[in-house]
RNA sequence: GCCCGGGUGGUGAAAUUGGUAGACACAAGGGACUUAAAAUCCCUCGGCGCAAGCUGUACGGGUUCAAGUCCCGUCCCGGGCACCA
């Protein structure tokens, strides 16, 4: 074999192995456990970055550690590949987003396999190709029929220039980004997925994800949103101009607190609600007030601050328990997006509510005594430390926003025939009353909105659908799917340019005949991720979306992706999952088994603030760190003028603060391994990364004394070998059975570790590996042919344990040093190492010694010795009688296997 | 504000879930080889101390034979959510 390690040459050798023996296909295999291994699917930008690199390293870890460990593994790859960035790419070079995509998956596909991962390429899809998308259209009209997909007019961001619609990142600071002009809100109709229907049981499933996150299903539960309460309404006469009652005479309101009824003394509505709209026609000021609310609510960042703010409609309403009159403000906070856009108002017992009334004088009521507190022999309650001679009234102890009563519960005072009942109980008694008088009854509401999928965009799935002038919107046949798009539109950034595609647009209505338009938008890209991972169990299949084999790959065993999908493409999956049962088409409820987010990559961030410039960005590559003795950064120094940069610290690998690296210069210096191997030992899995330019040499040597070793191993220590191998469960000499214990015990933390999907501490074990190898080779000398076996095994665990994370090295070592039974057979059909006990046994075993808890040395003991034994020779060993001063042991605690503690 | 994570050497981190804190690596320092440099190899490396030893996992308490790990309180850092009624 070749001297020195050349990264290049190795890595060719493997890919050529794989290439021609179809390493990665996989073939259901009813006979094996199975297992589905799968990434989130890259957006061919153009190149991979580090994020991908180590997203799919991390993958491809697992599926080759499965593989050797016997489970019928499945990796595949595909591309998400609709999307604006195409379209912008378009508008920049003038060419169809079709073309650069096709472009970009080639450059991209070619990188990923110089990467060396373990993927099945036989079952690559992109979610841009007709034969894809078809299934997407089919599946709509399955829920158009379903009556879960739904038409309705959606509220969109317009730029009047260019005619198009924008998505909320293209809006700047209230105008269009390309063009500058004010953007306006305008209401189009677009479909709508009624998510909502499934609210319940993406909810209650999430239970069942118990090798999530937990974070994420807590974001996920989050954003559903459940929160159960009572709906009822405030009656009142209320008229608009033609005399008709608004809203029927019922301001509806939800509350999670129905407890505190009768604690409301105002009502509060959203600036969009009907009575504010309507007491505003003869009020200038209010109106004026509700357009800054209006206007207001676009900047997000504002909101947080804002001020609570309100003015008086003028208008009043009944409460529907107590007869009282009830005014109605409208108020900023209220959100008419939430429930009913109204809210009742009990500010004795709600914080925001409260602070509403105090700002404008309103009546604060109490009417719920909080728990834990006792009352005085005024009904006041004595709060925690305070003299119950004090005798205040209640209202006063709210006045001064004594925080008793916020949230809280307890037993209801002040509230009439309630008084002296529970939380539940007034909850019950007052639901009952009023649904008796058909105002209101116990509700459960949602945080979670129905999912718009209608996008003004051209490069994206068509929606199937026709409209006709007689029929109105119709379905597109299934025998006419699927509804192709044009992939030769090149947009330049006004409109759709589908519209100037009469070919696309006319057709014949497919009810009536006649001349009809087809729907021009397109669906969102949230859509074609909804179920990829699906249909690559199922290629090559253009007669249904998916077929029984989905039931042999799914659900998916272990998906990795990025912290920023836990809840959108995450939700929208399950969601979609749910509904593909419901058609029968999946027997599974839920698609991903078991979830791994990974942390981001980050590199250092150097800048410079100038006045005219304003900030200017450093790639690392052109400063020079300055470090302290101790080695700390202190600073940094431009190369190009050597004059000081500001140094950021560390922050996640940006195009715009130009801090990224190239996976492809890293590649061609350094090779795939040992950009692979940087990526696991760096960090755990779910940990952020930091770059380190010091660390990817770190692990390029470490590569290098590996291949070195290799080298030493087939020059003198195989020819030592004897032709009759005797190992197995010998007894060997106490430096030899030392060295291997060694490496059995690093196996087994190893395995261990990849169990916790802990790679950082399997590279370390391996390096642990190496460096008790390379002392091995001198016992030879004394030992023979026996050292050269456990030299042998020892390499061969090492090489196992390494090749998910390094395959090209592993595999061509494990080729070159023989280790393979035959020619067509590589590192990937060996069996996963396990520690043999046999290997791991001791005559003696050491444990550590404690005096009175405090650890004073180690005690050798046989290995079989009982706890009495065990005792006894700790009691007498010199370290216990130094530090036990002559006292006698009143306890002694064994910890079998690892420590004594002497309790004088 | 609420909900999750975290806080361990100069740095990234480890500690088999309550049992020798700092494994493994990076950086730094010293040495060997070399005409020299690179590469490679060896040694040192939490703090104090010549040493025995003492001390040390953000801070203050507690439980325990034993605490980085468990409990209570405080202070920071990161992330998510949010006028959600």
């Amino acid at each position: 074999m070749q001297e020195k390690y050349d990264h290049t040459a190795t890595e060719k050798t493997a890919h050529q192995y794989w290439e021609r023996t179809a390493a990665f296909k996989a073939v259901e295999d009813a006979s094996k456990p199975k297992y589905y291994c799968l990434s989130m699917f890259p957006y061919p930008s153009g190149k991979l970055h580090m994020g991908h690199v180590r997203n799919y390293t991390i993958g491809d870890v697992l599926t080759r550690f499965h593989k050797m460990r016997g489970y019928n593994v499945m990796q595949p790859m595909g591309w998400d590949a609709f999307g604006l960035p195409a379209e912008n790419a378009a508008i920049a070079n003038k060419v169809p987003p079709a073309q650069w995509t096709d472009e970009n998956i080639a450059y991209m596909k070619l990188q990923l396999k110089s990467l060396g991962f373990a993927i099945d390429w036989s079952r690559e899809l992109a979610t841009c190709k007709p034969d894809y998308y078809k299934w997407n259209q089919w599946l709509f009209l399955r829920m158009l029929e379903k009556g879960i997909a739904y038409k309705k007019t959606q509220t969109v961001n317009w730029d009047p220039v260019d005619q198009t619609v924008l998505a909320n990142e293209q809006v700047i600071d209230g105008r269009g980004w390309r063009t500058g002009a004010v953007v306006e809100k305008r209401e189009i109709p677009g479909y709508y997925l009624a998510i909502t229907q499934y609210a319940d049981e993406l909810l209650n499933d999430l239970d069942t994800l118990d090798q999530w996150p937990e974070r994420v299903r807590l974001m996920q539960a989050n954003w559903i949103g459940k929160s159960t309460g009572v709906r009822f309404a405030f009656p009142h006469q209320i008229k608009d101009d033609a005399g008709a009652l608004i809203d029927d005479g019922k301001l509806w309101v939800f509350t999670t607190r129905a407890d505190t009824i009768m604690g409301v003394t105002f009502c509060a509505v959203a600036a969009e609600h009907p009575l504010a709209t309507h007491a505003a026609q003869n009020n200038p000021e209010l109106a004026a007030f509700i357009e800054k609310c209006k206007h207001g609510s676009v900047m997000e960042a504002d909101m947080a601050t804002m001020e609570k703010e309100g003015l008086p409609t003028g208008l009043f309403v009944t409460h529907p328990l107590t007869g009282e009159q009830i005014e109605v403000w409208v108020g900023n906070y209220v959100l008419m997006s939430y429930g009913d856009g109204a809210v009742m108002a009990v500010p004795a017992h709600d914080e925001r509510d409260f602070g509403f009334a105090k700002k404008y004088n309103l009546p604060i009521k109490p009417v719920v005594m909080p728990g834990g507190l006792s009352l005085k022999t005024d009904a006041t309650p004595v709060q925690p430390g305070e003299d119950a001679s004090a005798i205040r009234p209640l209202e006063h102890l709210w006045a001064h926003s004594w925080n008793v009563g916020f949230g809280m519960h307890g037993e209801l005072i002040n509230s009439g025939k309630y008084n002296g009942l529970n939380y539940e109980q007034a909850i019950d008694a007052i639901a009952a009353d009023l649904a008796a008088k058909g105002l209101g009854e116990k509700k459960v509401q949602w945080r979670l909105r129905d999912w718009g999928v209608s996008r003004q965009r051209y490069w994206g799935c068509p929606i199937p659908i026709i409209h006709c002038d007689d029929c109105g919107s119709v379905p597109v046949p299934d025998d006419q799917l699927p509804v192709v798009l044009p992939t030769d539109c090149v947009p330049d950034g006004s409109g759709n340019p589908l519209h100037k595609r009469p070919d696309f647009l006319n057709v014949a209505c497919p009810c009536c005949g006649k001349p009809a338009r087809r729907e021009t938008d397109t669906m969102d890209t949230f859509v074609d991720s909804s179920w990829y991972y699906a249909r690559f169990a199922t290629p090559g299949n253009d007669q249904a979306m998916v077929d029984e084999r989905v039931n042999y790959w799914l659900p998916v065993d272990q998906y990795i992706g990025g912290i920023e999908h836990a809840i959108l493409h995450l939700l929208y999956s399950r969601f979609w999952t749910k509904v593909m049962g419901d058609l029968g088409l999946v027997s599974y409820r839920e698609p991903f088994k078991r979830l791994l987010t990974q942390g981001m990559v980050l590199n250092h961030l150097f800048s410079r603030r100038s006045d005219k410039t304003g900030i200017e960005w450093f790639a690392p590559e052109e400063v020079v760190l300055q470090k302290d003795e101790a080695g700390r950064v202190t600073g940094a120094t431009a190369l190009r003028d050597g004059n000081p940069v500001d140094y950021g610290g560390f922050g996640t690998m940006s195009k715009s603060k130009r801090n990224g690296v190239d996976p492809q210069s890293m590649m061609e210096q350094y090779g795939a391994d040992t950009a692979r191997f940087f990526m696991m030992f760096a960090a755990p899995p779910e940990q952020t990364l930091e770059w380190s330019d010091a660390g990817i040499e770190g692990s390029y040597r470490f590569l290098k004394r590996i291949w070195a070793f290799g080298h030493v191993f087939a020059t003198t220590i195989q020819p030592q070998l004897p032709g009759q191998r005797k190992l197995g469960n010998a007894k060997l000499p106490e430096n030899l059975a030392s060295l291997r214990r060694e490496i059995h015990l690093l196996l087994k933390q190893a395995n261990y570790d990849l169990g916790k999907q802990q790679f950082n501490t399997v590279a370390s074990s391996t390096m642990k590996m190496l460096n008790a190898l390379e002392k091995a080779p001198r016992l030879i000398d004394q030992n023979g042919g026996i050292a050269a076996e456990v030299i042998e095994e020892g390499l061969g665990i090492l090489l196992r344990v390494l090749s998910p994370l390094t395959p090209h090295i592993t595999h061509t070592l494990w080729a070159e040093l023989g280790y393979a039974k035959s020619a067509d057979e590589s590192i990937l059909d060996a069996a996963w190492p396990e520690p043999l006990d046999a290997a791991l046994v001791q005559d003696e075993i050491e444990l550590v010694l404690q005096i009175l808890g405090k650890t004073r040395g180690s005690v050798k003991v046989p290995a079989g010795a009982d706890n009495a034994a065990i005792e006894a020779l700790a009691v007498v060993s010199e370290i216990a009688q130094k530090f036990m001063e002559g006292k006698p042991a009143k306890k002694v605690i064994v910890v079998p296997g690892r420590l004594v503690n002497i309790v004088v």
